[in-house]
DNA sequence: GTCTATATGCCGATAGAC
DNA sequence: GTCTATCGGCATATAGAC
């Protein structure tokens, strides 16, 4: 159960937020390394040294970037899974899974788009310390498709871990096409379910080749 | 049709050449603005101010490393599906792009590794140039996609655009996590072209919700 | 073609005034 | 809590010897 987003003392603080969205904005639009703490300050409409006042460093900013832009998501779907009817089937728990993924994603997704675009240029230090938010998200999905392997749901011969990565891989792709105008989120969350659940062939009777 | 691996005069030049691994390497293992013109030069055996004989500069650098990393796997997946008999069906050809595209990015795919983690660090005006080298090997899987639709192949709910965007994103995602030990690179496609063409719920006449 | 040396500028981080 | 001023370091790029 992630925990709610506030500061490590357990306190909400609005100056901490302010900076804490400015660098989530900054380092979704032009990466880690090209951010100066200068282009976070002014964002925040601070100057470069005030930041210390609240960060030891920009790795404790980027660390904290990282980390809640999974938890929000994780939160979302894991809301959203919850809020579902007793009796629901799996099918229903994967499609309202991707769908709260997807709208998490896309409606407020700084912290989000942030993480997925700037992971792999953060110190290893900093992606050691946000493995381990990010696994505790994937170990939903697993327990998602291991559930609906366990009831008949989905095929004996699929593997949920390699299930997981590849479709986790396509839930997060849509920061870097996906625009409103297009389509409803909604209905590419429909979509998305549909392949992840029956694939883009016409059924057949025949060998599945 | 992509062009040959040559430079812009059409030549081979063995030190160009030495250069570009070790970029393409380096920017894979540290992403863009993390690496440095020292660490590559460097790498190439050589010091820096010599680079400046083979390239005008850090961009020119990149945006070469940029475009070969996918006009080798779109190169690898056009030969690939030519190479089929002529009778080959649609789920054939899909089935074959996936494995080869996954072989061409796991195989030697510092270019193309490069490619998928750096895009979206580097100036707008690389990624502007590479993007019309992106857009043609995704045209490839449009194509292969549109053809499939309309002889009857895959369903006509499906969106060939859509569907192309999220396979290509799951097509990509092992460079994140694939480990060469765990399983074989051809099972891997073979897993992956279940869940395109079938998805992975167990098949059955109802509703298909 | 490759080297050394260096110009010029921005970086993260710190010190201390207010 | 935020500011100004500044430190030391490393970046890209250039100039000119060899």
């Amino acid at each position: 159960m992630p925990k709610p987003i506030v500061d490590k003392q357990g306190r909400k603080d609005a100056t901490r937020s302010r900076i804490l969205d400015a660098a989530a904005r900054m380092f979704n639009e032009n990466g880690f390394a090209a951010t100066s703490l200068r282009d976070i300050a002014a964002a925040a409409d601070m100057k470069a040294g005030s930041l210390y006042y609240h960060f030891d460093s920009k790795e404790d900013i980027v660390a904290e970037v990282l980390d809640l832009g999974i938890r929000n998501v994780h939160e979302a779907v894991e809301a959203a899974v919850a809020g579902l009817p007793g009796n629901s089937d799996s099918r229903r728990k994967i499609r309202t899974a991707i769908a709260a993924h997807l709208e998490a994603l896309l409606a407020h997704g700084d912290y989000t788009s942030a993480n997925i675009r700037i992971f792999g240029q953060v110190p290893a230090e900093v992606r050691k310390r946000n493995m381990a938010v990010r696994d505790a998200y994937e170990k939903l999905w697993l327990n998602l498709f291991e559930q609906a392997q366990a009831d008949g749901t989905i095929r004996k011969d699929v593997n949920p871990n390699i299930l997981k990565l590849f479709l986790l891989a396509a839930l997060n792709s849509p920061v870097e096409w996906y625009r409103t105008d297009r389509l409803p989120v909604a209905e590419l969350a429909r979509l998305l379910a549909d392949y992840t659940l029956h694939g883009a062939a016409v059924p057949e009777k025949g060998t599945g080749n």
